[in-house]
DNA sequence: TGCATTTACATCGTAGAACGATATATATCA
DNA sequence: TGATATATATCGTTCTACGATGTAAATGCA
């Protein structure tokens, strides 16, 4: 972190392109892995982002829509059809706030857990079995 | 599939998830950083992908349609009609191979080598600048 | 207190992109 | 040469995020 030689970038080489180019390679491939996990549980790929947000929320495995929609960064009204899509898939419960019934508390249903920790401990494994490419090049972008 | 006669993995613990969920996040703020750089050039983020992947090949700076699609890890039917959203902006030049007359030969415009210039070089800075947390929430989630 | 404003969530129609199924052209092989 | 494989193209569908807009509840302030 100390030795900025070059602080503004501008001269990109061959090297850089294929960097990036194998930097996003790695990163779609974890994409892709983790989408197929996902479907192999029955889940789609944005249902188990919420229900990991939600899951990994401080607050404990509790959050309302605009939370959600917050660490996903997606709008709110996006967060409101995604959260709807998961009550229909009887993954998660909707309940209004006592103190502010304007808000509304989305609650991981038991099969929800269940589920987040099988998909949860594939996506350990995965980031231990092929994460080291993925951190190598992004600290080698990250350097020069 | 083989039989799941894997060793069970090690409990999933509330630390994981916040991990798994920060690592995620990190990532989606990645994403959204690069889709905004794109879009604020004219580009779909896929387009940019693809410039990114063809400028990246080993071969140079021209690759089949079928290439990319590996590369960008889509079917060829959706690197046909990326490749056609290509050619309409002006991005890239489709010409037949002449040992091969049903390949394909993707190359890009200078128009594109002066985006993918700027983006790439907007990329890295990005990556410096906010890569350290990224990186070190894969190294942890890959160390325990 | 009353009313405007802000905040939080919901609804609806639209659009972009990837996909499966299928088609066509070219190459390769027995 | 005919059968099969490979590379690209086309078409219709689906899915999801979005913008625009609406509704309800909380808050601000004269």
């Amino acid at each position: 972190m100390k030795a900025a030689r070059r602080k503004k970038t501008k001269s990109i080489g061959e090297g850089d392109y294929r960097a990036l180019a194998a930097f996003r390679h790695a990163l779609r491939q974890f994409l892709v892995f983790s989408e197929e996990a996902a479907r192999a549980v029955g889940l789609t790929p944005q249902q188990h982002q919420a229900l990991l947000a939600i899951k990994g929320h401080v607050s404990g495995a509790q959050v309302t829509v605009g939370e959600l929609a917050e660490h996903l960064l997606i709008r709110h009204n996006s967060a409101v059809e995604l959260v709807n899509r998961l009550v229909a898939a009887k993954l998660v419960s909707k309940a209004g706030a006592a103190e502010d019934r304007r808000r509304v508390i989305v609650t991981l249903t038991p099969r929800a857990e269940a589920i987040l920790r099988d998909l949860s401990a594939a996506h350990l494994d995965e980031l231990r079995r092929s994460g080291t490419p993925f951190i190598e090049l992004a600290q080698r972008l990250e350097r020069d």
